[in-house]
DNA sequence: TTTTGATTTTAGATCGTTCTAAATAGGGAA
DNA sequence: TTCCCTATTTAGAACGATCTAAAATCAAAA
């Protein structure tokens, strides 16, 4: 075993040419004459040459290597769109680093200079509650394409995310059809420019459809912490008879709590949930939910860092995919 | 932007001593007397140096680099299982590279090619369905270290799994506590270790406790044909009073079919799941499931690799994470 | 003062590729 | 034949680190 890899100077050795010329069959290039490249792409396939991609980039300055960044690698959201970014990173022939910075800036920051050392070509970064704003800059000063994904702060980079403003939207109109008139919503604590979308989404959407606003709670971004709000929903001064969630694990978890304090979700209180994650199709009852594409967020995310790559001066990019309601039962027509 | 990379050389300069110098300092060798080095440190501090791993593997042949090769990033499994591996390895100041397979063989060769080129050190191979019996072989010769997970083909290499015959002991040994006495199983049509490794522990188990086989349906890796095979099962010879599933995305959606079908699950028919993934506390009835730890079984993996990629030459390990049963209300007393 | 031995430092080759600039071939046209 | 042009090939210097082997420094011992 540990066999040595084989370079090019090995094949080039076994074809009798020179390095340069297998390093031209090796990149596709047209300067080699069809004989030629015939024979070293045969010997190359029977030596088993791979090509040292590291040290290609060396000279060449570019790795073919991204690394993506995600606060959370439990939240189904994120590796949904990891899997969209992953997809188009293979097609593109590229590969993808990945790391979890839980939230955490500092760990973020880390991350962020280990990439750096192994000579990534760009990051595809959702930033952690609490970064500095001239974070995604400072990437860009070292060198490397930035594309912010779900999440977004500091002056204009590439972006791709989802439209949480139409999604509260086209939820709250559901519910209004469905005869709701007192919405609750049931929002998160910790700071990120996804909530304060929904949140503005929230304030718009009463203002448009003329629903009643029963109020705003927020609980952990757990499902417990969501069943603990439950008996704080059911108490507030305008009892709700609709609450939106911030997303399907919180939907999921006050559903949840709602049943244990005796209040049957559906039937006494519509719950609508955000992301359409798998599992919405798994609670009982099944959730209405805002479907977010989020393997078509990664997908968008992806090929805006391969534009970037190809024209590092474009102008900056917006990619927000549209929101689509999913109808279920968590929602009925009010008696 | 776009800043040149500083390098030891700059270093070296600045600071008035030897590339070489410079070198030993990164390396944190003792060799250097300390004035020297504390100069070092503060001016590579002060030029904002950052190593270039790339490069240094060229040499000394270690990438801090590894693979991790995963069937499906949709399935949560797989996703905590790759949350315990990233952990781990950021610890270590190890970077991940993440691909998904989709249960592919030749996808998964082109990926095995791709970090090949990119020279990992060691990978983390959780075998697609199909995957040659010599591949953890094949991937020894060209030099780099292997760990399987969860899946396990082949001669031996190291392995981080799961026990999931005793977990389908455990799940059995519950359901008879509680009165059931037949027991069917509902697995899947992919042929792979875990399934049948499942489908051992079903045997035995049903040997052991003295419960009767009221049969094994199978249903595709979903959901939806989860829900589907409910009819089946209600159909079986022996009408089953309890079902044992392959893992809870089939144990939820089963619950989802069998209610459709007009059976309550938990009150008709007891329901019990393996892994104990997040959605299972929020399906209704929550679903009893045995929990296999995957994060954990993610830092083992990592763990198997850090140790051979440090002795190469050590015997072939195993890491098998214990299960443990999680009653919730899937599976109550038969009264 | 010279010797010795340990401690620090360093020059230069090297890893496997790509780039630059120049050399070599292979045909026609003159 | 010689000249010129295009098509192909190549030698050798990069890229940024590490390694090897040897050189320089310094203090204590002879």
């Amino acid at each position: 075993m540990q066999r040595k890899r084989v370079t090019l100077e090995e094949i080039a050795q076994a074809a009798g040419v020179s390095r340069a010329t297998v390093s031209l069959v090796v990149r596709k290039s047209p300067l080699v004459a069809e004989h030629t490249r015939e024979r070293v792409e045969r010997i190359m396939a029977e030596m088993d040459y791979v090509r040292d991609i590291g040290a290609a980039r060396l000279r060449n300055n570019s790795s073919r290597t991204v690394g993506v960044v995600v606060p959370n690698l439990v939240n189904s959201f994120f590796t949904e769109f990891l899997s969209g970014v992953e997809e188009v990173m293979a097609q593109d022939d590229r590969v993808v680093l990945l790391a979890n910075s839980h939230d955490d800036p500092w760990r973020q920051e880390e991350i962020l200079q280990r990439f750096r050392g192994h000579g990534v070509d760009g990051i595809i970064l959702c930033p952690a509650v609490g970064t500095g704003l001239e974070l995604p800059g400072r990437i860009a000063g070292w060198g490397m394409a930035v594309v912010q994904a779900l999440r977004e702060i500091g002056p204009p980079t590439d972006f791709a995310g989802a439209d949480y403003i139409a999604a509260v939207g086209l939820a709250m109109r559901h519910l209004v059809e469905q005869g709701r008139r007192r919405v609750a919503f049931l929002s998160v604590t910790a700071r990120t420019s996804a909530r304060e979308e929904r949140l503005a989404g929230f304030a718009r959407a009463l203002a448009e459809t003329g629903a009643g606003d029963a109020g705003i709670v927020e609980a952990d971004l757990t499902w417990e912490g969501a069943a603990q709000s439950a008996a704080r929903i059911l108490a507030l001064d305008t009892r709700p008879d609709a609450v939106l969630c911030f997303n399907d694990v919180l939907a999921a978890g006050l559903m949840a709590g709602l049943r244990r304090a005796g209040c049957e979700p559906g039937r006494d209180l519509a719950v609508v949930g955000l992301d359409d994650l798998p599992l919405a199709e798994l609670t009982y009852p099944p959730l209405t939910s805002v479907a977010m594409d989020p393997p078509g967020i990664g997908r968008r995310a992806a090929r805006l860092l391969s534009r970037r790559l190809a024209d590092a001066g474009a102008p900056p990019e917006r990619a927000i995919v549209a929101p689509r309601l999913i109808v279920r039962d968590s929602s009925p027509q009010k008696v």
